[in-house]
DNA sequence: CTAAAAGCTACAGTGACTGGAGCTGCAACC
DNA sequence: GGTTGCAGCTCCAGTCACTGTAGCTTTTAG
């Protein structure tokens, strides 16, 4: 393969995504536009598969796109500093851990819910009982919901 | 307070939302559509307190909108049976808990990556290596991203 | 009576894709 | 060379759960 031989579908199987994202990506900037066959379709090569996975990558680490820009970007400067790229790392890794805290902590009120959860019938089901009444739930989980 | 006094404002301070977001719950039917004033400002009662309350937790407990949809119509059939409700929950516990594994295993790949990201320049930058290649990582951290 | 605060509708935007409609390109087989 | 069928193309709409904005009107406090 010389370069710019692979066609979207193929790129998509071996970075482990739909070949939409990809088109998504390149619309949005992430990527690169590829070279075109005469019929206009995609055909990518090796650098783009890296920079793909890249961002796959990332964004399995949970990482938003435009702090994947800005990682892209510093990877594209090898003589610029790391503090960067440490930044944007540590902030991720403390999104990270917000969320794991936020979540250990709903996880337990559902089991607690759900421990108790013997009545047969709704009036005496504690599942809705304490989705009803805050004052029943013992943690702290507020602040922004589970997701994101 | 009779019934039907409370203002958008001060029924959203007290559930700890944004107006809009009551208007929304109204929109897509979650919340029944209130009493108006002549000039046709919304007036709540209690039991739209109660309600959104009921709602505002639930999704504090990450369950997603069609799922309280079904919580809230259980909840107002006060003799059918628990086993509904039982199971949602207990759905969003197999969620919350496949989620916290998932960020578990980013977090500790996040800190051994910033734990190695003694390079001063990029091109020996831990954070941009690793991300840029998948063989670096131990975990498995695969499935659907981390977000949601 | 006036001015500020709060409310109204309607619509657009978010993030990160995903899916569909309706078309065209391309490679293989006969 | 014809045809079949998968793969690709563009453009647009939809997802989820809101959030923000523009341009009004209503309510309330002084």
């Amino acid at each position: 393969m010389p370069d710019a031989s692979i066609p979207i579908g193929q790129l998509a199987r071996s970075a482990g995504c739909k070949v939409q994202t990809i088109r998504y990506y390149e619309q949005v900037g992430l990527l690169p536009p590829p070279a075109r066959t005469a019929g206009a379709q995609r055909r990518y090569g090796e650098a783009h598969r890296q920079k793909l996975r890249f961002i796959r990558h990332a964004r399995e680490l949970g990482f938003p796109l435009p702090a994947i820009r800005e990682l892209l970007a510093l990877s594209d400067q090898q003589e610029s500093d790391c503090a960067g790229a440490d930044r944007i790392a540590r902030r991720q890794l403390e999104a990270v851990n917000r969320r794991i805290t936020m979540l250990t902590s709903l996880r337990s009120e559902l089991e607690r819910m759900l421990a108790h959860a013997h009545g047969k019938r709704i009036r005496d089901c504690r599942v809705i009982a304490t989705l009803a009444d805050h004052g029943l739930c013992s943690h702290e989980h507020h602040g922004t919901a589970a997701s994101s």
